[in-house]
DNA sequence: CGTGCGTCGATTTTT
DNA sequence: TCGACGCACG
């Protein structure tokens, strides 16, 4: 048990070892996360507090969810069976999988993906002959979400607009038909489960029994129901006592609100449930010194925090490079060969890192790379399980498990081709609409054409589910690659490109084997063992962003891709007003902190070396753009910097007042000289003003007589105060 | 039913 | 500039 304690900081300690309460763990960019959090859960099962089975651990990944089992195998010897760890949508499917009686859900029900869920609403808007000018599919399907996640059904929604009342009509449509054909969005698992946990006193008891200690991974992230959710969890009754929450997040690091995440859980959990120990990680393990003044000095500006301040015991380290070229084109030739001078001093190419706010930026970035026969992987294209082959494969397993999802039918009906036209495919959709039954189901109540065209695909997923039937689920899924004869179609494709589908379909039966080989219980009796466990895990989890492990590539990533990762070298690019803080985000409340924040993330994955660069001009949407540099970039104090090209250090016009700018090389930073002109304040440092209270210093300029410093209070704003008038005390 | 061309749009994304 | 998608044609 020592052992478990040995290596951990006194703050890590605390957390760690904290008694069963309830705990909020500010935990900065690179100060061992992962880690108390696993070591937290080691301790109080090694200490005998906690019963494994009593354990829920909570993540948004898979990959994080992985981490955590893997860590905690090392640390503990006992089994970890009886645990429950995974992400909330896994977790949500587990539940609704072991009580889908009480949630009004078959046995079978499938999920659908978001792409899954994009043709399922196309299909309805068709069916109800809706505009989808004026209904936009994908804006249907942000509004339904959006409502999901708010944990408001149709009935509840708050219409106040015609338009918002069609919306509210066809959501409620939308549920209806996902109903209808047994299938739940990603958003669904969550609504349904947080539904079946509020309506069924027995399985929320006993689940709330069950759970004595709750923890939480990346907190920040969670949105209003994923809280809901959890709050629900975590109460007791009179005879038990709740849960013990312990969340761990960082609200420095939450970049995800368009996705519906509230930072605001982390106060409202905070005051809510009292929460008697708040414990900050800011020891940071990761970065040297000058990359973590220049982090705090950034996110500094930001007025809506819970205040941290990351440290190290590392030393300063090297300076940031900064370069400023004239064209993108010239940016990216500048990245790659510095790329390659640091391989060639030894650098591993796979500890690389080229980080960028929009995907659109990669491209000259790989021109370059490609250019100079530099070996790169660039991240967030599609995954596995997304490929169109794969997907077509699953959907044939799908109406095997499930002849009422339709998104499968009419993805497959006629693929690869077998004379279903689009009138025939009109006509199937009408009449079940009119017998308000599935696709596949009413295929036999059509004449004509129609039903000629289709019987035979029914009679197709008939047969291959007689076939199938009691097959080991590698060979049903190789049987039915056969059978539906989509492996001869793709061996008919000429190109390369056949060949590589068929590889993923191959591919698909190893994946197949993985998994049975990794749930070994199946369930009894089942006609189809594993089949519906299989498809939702395909769902569930796409796969890696294309994986290639071994190769040494230097990684390409938008900075939201970067989160949780951690490089020797990392190259920033695009540093420029419009780009990165990006225009868009001038339009949403509190865009410019979520994108300083996206800043803040960036600048910590640098474990040595940052580079920061820009371009005076850029071509963007075929235009030639001229860009003037972040806000971002002079938030950092210019004793941080060291810049390599000739470009003067200084913005040529200051906001303040219009004057142009004293230099600013007496400018403090964290680590070095002009302290003493401060007496002894530093960047990032609190402080206390008799009328404006307790701020953050944020800049500094000027010495002696004119030094002045900027400082952030918050609410009350920024301030520049004159250091030989303003009284500040440092708190 | 598949192909070719024109139009439109363009942050970030896990489950 | 590039790509995805929808529609018209063979």
């Amino acid at each position: 048990m020592a052992d478990l304690l040995a290596s951990l900081n006194p703050e890590q300690t605390q957390a760690v070892t904290l008694p069963p309460q309830h705990a909020l763990i500010l935990a900065g960019a690179g100060s061992g996360k992962t880690r108390v959090l696993t070591t937290r859960i080691a301790w109080l099962v090694e200490t005998g507090q906690l019963d494994p089975h009593a354990v829920l651990a909570v993540t948004f990944t898979n990959k994080a969810a992985k981490e955590m089992l893997a860590r905690l195998s090392v640390m503990l010897p006992i089994s970890l069976r009886g645990m429950w760890m995974g992400t909330f949508h896994g977790l949500c499917n587990r539940l609704l999988r072991a009580h889908h009686k009480d949630a009004g859900l078959p046995a079978l029900f499938q999920i659908l993906d978001s792409a899954d869920q994009l043709a399922s609403i196309k299909r309805l808007l068709k069916t109800l002959n809706v505009d989808d000018e004026k209904y936009p599919p994908r804006e249907l399907q942000h509004f339904i979400n959006a409502q999901k996640e708010q944990g408001v059904r149709a009935a509840a929604v708050e219409a106040y607009d015609d338009f918002t009342r069609r919306r509210v009509a066809l959501y409620a449509e939308y549920e209806a038909q996902c109903q209808r054909e047994s299938v739940v969005d990603f958003a669904e698992l969550l609504l349904r489960t947080y539904e079946l946990l509020t309506r069924n006193e027995p399985v929320r008891r006993h689940y709330q029994r069950r759970f004595r200690h709750i923890l939480v991974d990346e907190f920040q992230d969670t949105n209003v129901l994923q809280y809901r959710w959890l709050k629900l969890l975590a109460t007791g009754d009179a005879d038990t006592p709740g849960a013990c929450l312990f969340c761990v997040g960082d609200d420095d690091q939450s970049i995800y609100r368009f996705r519906g995440a509230e930072v605001g859980n982390m106060l409202a959990f905070e005051r809510e449930f009292k929460v008697p120990n708040v414990i900050r990680l800011e020891q940071n393990y990761r970065s040297c010194g000058n990359i973590l003044d220049a982090a705090n000095a950034i996110i500094a500006h930001n007025t809506q925090r819970l205040g941290k301040q990351l440290w190290t015991d590392r030393g300063e380290g090297e300076p940031i490079r900064v370069y400023q070229a004239f064209t993108d084109l010239d940016e990216a030739r500048w990245v790659v060969d510095e790329v390659q001078s640091l391989v060639r001093d030894g650098m591993s190419r796979a500890d690389i890192a080229l980080l960028y706010r929009s995907n659109a930026q990669s491209r000259v970035l790989e021109h370059q790379l490609f250019s100079a026969g530099v070996s790169y992987r660039v991240y967030g294209g599609l995954r596995f399980f997304e490929r169109q082959e794969v997907k077509h494969a699953l959907a044939y397993l799908r109406l095997i498990a499930n002849p009422d999802d339709d998104t499968a039918f009419a993805r497959v009906a006629n693929f690869p081709t077998r004379g279903i036209g689009a009138r025939s495919m009109e006509a199937l959709q009408d009449a079940a609409r009119t017998f308000n039954g599935s696709l596949y189901g009413t295929v036999p109540h059509l004449s004509g054409k129609p039903r000629k065209a289709l019987e035979p695909f029914v009679a197709l997923i008939e047969q291959l589910r007689q076939q199938t039937a009691g097959l080991p689920l590698p060979e049903a899924v190789e049987h039915v690659l056969d059978g539906s004869g989509l492996r001869v179609h793709y061996l008919s494709l000429k190109e390369k490109d056949g060949r590589e589908r068929l590889e993923n379909l191959d591919e698909l039966i190893s994946a197949a084997n993985n998994f049975v080989a990794e749930n070994e219980a199946p369930t009894a009796g089942a006609d189809h063992p594993l089949l519906a466990d299989f498809l939702a895990h395909a769902s569930l989890e796409a796969g890696d962003h294309q994986a290639d492990a071994g190769e040494d590539a230097v990684q390409l990533m938008t900075v939201h891709a970067a989160k949780g990762l951690e490089f020797d070298a990392v190259f920033l690019s695009g540093v420029e007003e419009g780009l990165f803080p990006h225009e868009n985000s001038a339009r949403e409340v509190d865009g410019l902190e979520e994108e300083r924040r996206l800043m803040y993330v960036a600048v910590t994955r640098a474990r040595r070396r940052l580079y920061v660069s820009l371009a005076q001009s850029r071509m963007l949407h075929g235009q030639t753009r001229y860009c003037v540099r972040s806000r971002f970039l002079d938030e950092i104090p210019v004793g941080l910097t060291k810049w390599l090209s000739p470009a003067q250090p200084v913005r040529a016009v200051q906001e303040r007042s219009g004057a142009y700018a004293t230099p600013r090389a007496s400018s403090v930073h964290a680590r070095g000289a002009p302290a003493r002109d401060l007496g002894g304040l530093r960047i990032g440092q609190a402080v206390q003003h008799a009328r404006f209270g307790v701020g953050t210093i944020v800049s500094a300029e000027g010495s002696g007589a004119d030094a002045r410093v900027q400082i952030n209070f918050g609410p009350q704003g920024m301030k520049w105060l004159l250091l030989g008038v303003a009284k500040l005390d440092p708190v």
